[in-house]
DNA sequence: AATGAATGAGGTTTCATTCAT
DNA sequence: GATGAATGAAACCTCATTCAT
């Protein structure tokens, strides 16, 4: 429970980012069933009711969560320019890796509940990340097809070659977040465009 | 409501088995929160008291799901052997490739359990979770070790190589039974050993 | 709080009945809104959660209670049969009256309920209550309009002497019951009786 | 939410009519309970403080609505002059049911609130409309006796007869305004005194 | 062993009322 | 005086689990 002092004078936007915020950290660290209503008023440092002013109902504020980091993480990607390469290509795909690397290590707390609570949450919940990581699968399938085209992407299926990208980012992302294993962000990176751009089995067939 | 005689003369372990495979459906179809007790024995056909009379609770019933298709994977995994090769290293990974998903494809209701609703759970269960992964995870790690020693496996942290190999194959698994996507088994085995094998970048540095 | 040993082998249909009891007793002391589930099932001598196992919810259980009321009523009318009437008019139209006052006054609880709680409920229960009314007020209209048409009833709106009717039932019932006046059932009779033979006024115009 | 501009300047007295008025509105269309603070100053265009600094709580307004509407009821009944009759006793009796049911009659919204909404509220609230309609009952019981020792009413119970025609005159009334009947009142009140006079009844017993 | 009625802890939500500005 | 954000008591209902038969 905060000073309340500190309390007063929030304006409307101000409040309910102060409710999200608080309830961020509750559903990442106790995971949304066992986050109680009660759990984040006590940690907002508002009344129940103020709860329900401001969010529907426990759902509805992790939904919103949830859809705020998607909007983060969409506004973390830059589109890759094949066109007119200020500079290489590799660089920009690079930067990307970077990018999404760092908004999700940025904050391990939204990313836990992204990989882990919003997981099998509810049937809705589950259309709405396959949604989210169907919309990112295919903007990714489309550069490489693009990269394809420009002998920069290996032949072969690139809904494929999306899928397993983002399968391996996302288990990274999980290790890190889940168990809290502390790689610095670059070498993270590092290791992501070594797998991508040469596997690593160099076995005769 | 099955006929009652045709289960009348089951013995215990069959009667279990009968719950238990009507709960892997119903958590399946409905996911570990929406699945009720109700579902589940209306689903095997039982009295609601018979089922506390098998199984501690319903997280013990769930937990026994998983784990014993912890068992079934780990049981499908066959230990690279690099001393004395009866067969080549690549004809080995690949198979281990191959029951693997395998394995995952022939009963997707449990993978669906596996890789959405087994995940965020509870603290306790996540940490299941994790441990069957890292077990996995070190098992591939310590292969690649191996491997990187007789040159057949790529310089590099092997830790990444295992953890991001893992997400690759999870997340096209997590994409077909989430998404009842409908690719042939061995179509996705070769993507994937594709990829392991030299990535798809090829791009200057 | 009833001894548990004898609630113990109730069937279905008696474990309904004595929550439905209980209830209607429960409503009749406190009133329809200050009547909490609480009270009710304290009053039955069961578990909150055995109350829904019985009823959807708090309003089903009133509604049922009225429900049964309406029925016990309706069944207690006797059609007046002016075609071959083997006893006079005048004495079925008595011994209407007997039935519908006795119906009321034999359970005060219920007919509290039916004239105070019930009442300004919700819109969709004053409707069923008009609805109730209007079917009471229907059937006697019909049997003024019958016997208008054989000069046993004064010419004028029947509409009207069904309406004015059930108001002058309805108040003397609703003023014994809430204030416990103690008229005999007999005299009540006589009074409503010779109240819609001749009224009372007998002044000159 | 009504033009502010117009609602400043009003004194304590004309902004606590304001108030007064909208509730009553909301009271009979909505009904006590369904009738929510937010919409009574919704209506009245003023802030839910607003409402607490004119009235102690919910049941007060409420209260206040219902005991001007008994004054003016009361204010609408002319005590009948029996000693010195400037006008027919028969002319009288009917000038008070006309100015009842012309008082209920024009504010159809109020006599809902008080046939419909204020019935079975709460103990209290039950005891107050009892005192009420007894207060009008001995009136009217008074003035049939002092009518009996003049044989301008017929003998018999008055407090019968009072309470009979309370009740029609209040049946009428509720199902005029519940359902919305669109009887000319002066029919209404000829039908009233018609059936006090005579009765419909025309049996041989 | 099987049954299913009964249990009651625990969570969500509403809304009349308060109070700092 | 007026405001409306904040409060929190109170009530409902669900459903995993127990237990008498």
């Amino acid at each position: 429970m905060r000073d309340p002092s500190t309390l007063v004078g929030l304006d409307k936007a101000e409040r309910r980012q102060q409710i999200l915020s608080n309830a961020r950290e509750v559903f990442a660290k106790r995971g949304y069933h066992a986050a109680k209503i009660d759990d984040i008023v006590a940690a907002a440092g508002v009344a129940r009711g103020t709860f329900y002013l401001y969010f529907e109902d426990k759902r509805a504020i992790f939904e919103e969560i949830v859809d705020q980091t998607f909007a983060r993480l969409g506004a973390a990607v830059m589109r890759v320019d094949t066109e007119h390469p200020s500079r290489t290509v590799a660089d920009q795909v690079e930067e990307n890796i970077r990018r999404i690397v760092h908004a999700l290590l940025e904050d391990p707390a939204t990313t836990k509940i992204l990989l882990s609570d919003a997981v099998g949450l509810d049937a809705a919940f589950d259309q709405k990340l396959i949604s989210f990581y169907e919309s990112v699968a295919k903007l990714l399938d489309e550069s490489l097809v693009d990269g394809q085209e420009r002998g920069i992407v290996a032949p072969g299926d690139a809904r494929f070659f999306a899928m397993m990208t983002l399968g391996a980012v996302k288990e990274i992302m999980y290790q890190v977040v889940m168990r809290g294993l502390d790689f610095p962000e670059e070498r993270i990176c590092e290791e992501i465009f070594r797998f991508l751009s040469a596997g690593y089995l160099r076995i005769e067939r």
